[in-house]
DNA sequence: TACGCTCATGTCAGCAACTGACGTCACCCT
DNA sequence: AGGGTGACGTCAGTTGCTGACATGAGCGTA
């Protein structure tokens, strides 16, 4: 048996996930956290930049998949069909997470302003990534970063009614019928 | 003469812009806004909830205008063709603003990761409120939260251009020529 | 076996972002 | 004249976060 006990991150994860939803974000402590894990506030912020970092910790694998979809999309697809590419893998990737926890997290980040803050900021990165993945594709600006951003809005849409109660479908399913009712809403008119 | 000079808020604002461009966001301290407002870093916290606020303070006004215009829109229009009305009050607010001062200001904002994500939250915040009022207007959901959020799209890709440099038209062109550029990329194959 | 390196964690001190409680004083209204 | 109001100052405290340094188990190497 090892000097500390092991996945430290991971259990600071699961403590951080806890105490927010108990008590809420604002009412715990970094502190609070490290000691549930059994481990000091420090080591909390050597594994995590802030305190809102800690729900984020699965968004650098989410970005490289979608990015790595839309590359791959077939190569007559136009923008918005490659970023649906994108949005198919995010679903996959998304869908294997336990439901229950994936809830739970949404819960808590859409009950305080800074998490929502944050959710959007990682968003907004992954919609930077897949423009410049379009980008190599040879679709020119402004439309990479219209197609990237419409697609990141249709994940956002479809993962506030899939995780928030609304929608019981696969996520992959509300994904697309989102995708869909886009394209109606900008052919309108 | 008054206790005090007048306008402390507007004081707070110039200072805190001059001193986020000057010396960065992070390595400026409210204590030293407020210093160079003449108040106390007290006072600044009074104005404005917290450091990044400060460059926001227009935004209220600006959501109420956009979402007037929503409301406005001739009957028959369809969701994306009223968000289109909110687009051109909102280049009509901000093309009044003197433009030095509004590239500054974007400058600094995409200097620093906290500031982009206090403004994408502001524009979040414009987005729900949009598709509030197109659901007044007898749209469904999603298509509301599509439609609002497309067009939020627009406004920051178009904003993004148009105070970055790379486009020198008048902002009411870049937006509209970004709208069609979204109708286009949507309806593409 | 003994030595020394690595690396995750602990410890400690400190800054800066806020917040609550309370005091002060020009201005305004009666 | 006198009392209320509102904008600001002062002070003390909590918490998020950081840098510098210490510690000790695991591990390779002599």
């Amino acid at each position: 048996m090892g000097r500390w006990e092991p996945d430290s991150r991971g259990r600071l994860q699961e403590a951080a996930l806890a105490l927010y939803a108990e008590r809420g974000f604002d009412q715990t402590t970094a502190a609070q956290i490290a000691a549930r894990a059994g481990l000091t506030e420090r080591t909390f912020f050597r594994h995590f930049a802030d305190k809102r970092e800690v729900l984020f910790a699965g968004s650098g694998l989410l970005q490289e998949r979608i990015v790595a979809a839309v590359a791959a999309a077939p190569a007559g697809d136009g923008p918005l069909a490659a970023v649906t590419c994108g949005l198919d893998a995010a679903a996959t990737l998304l869908g294997e997470a336990r439901r229950d926890l994936a809830r739970q997290r949404h819960a808590v980040i859409a009950a305080n302003p800074e998490l929502r803050e944050r959710e959007l900021a990682k968003i907004a990165d992954y919609a930077a990534a897949v423009a410049a993945a379009l980008r190599a594709r040879g679709v020119a600006e402004p439309s990479a970063s219209l197609a990237a951003d419409a697609g990141m809005t249709v994940l956002r849409v479809a993962l506030e009614r899939w995780a928030g109660e609304a929608d019981d479908r696969p996520l992959a399913d509300v994904m697309r019928a989102a995708v869909a009712e886009l394209r109606s809403v900008a052919a309108g008119p």
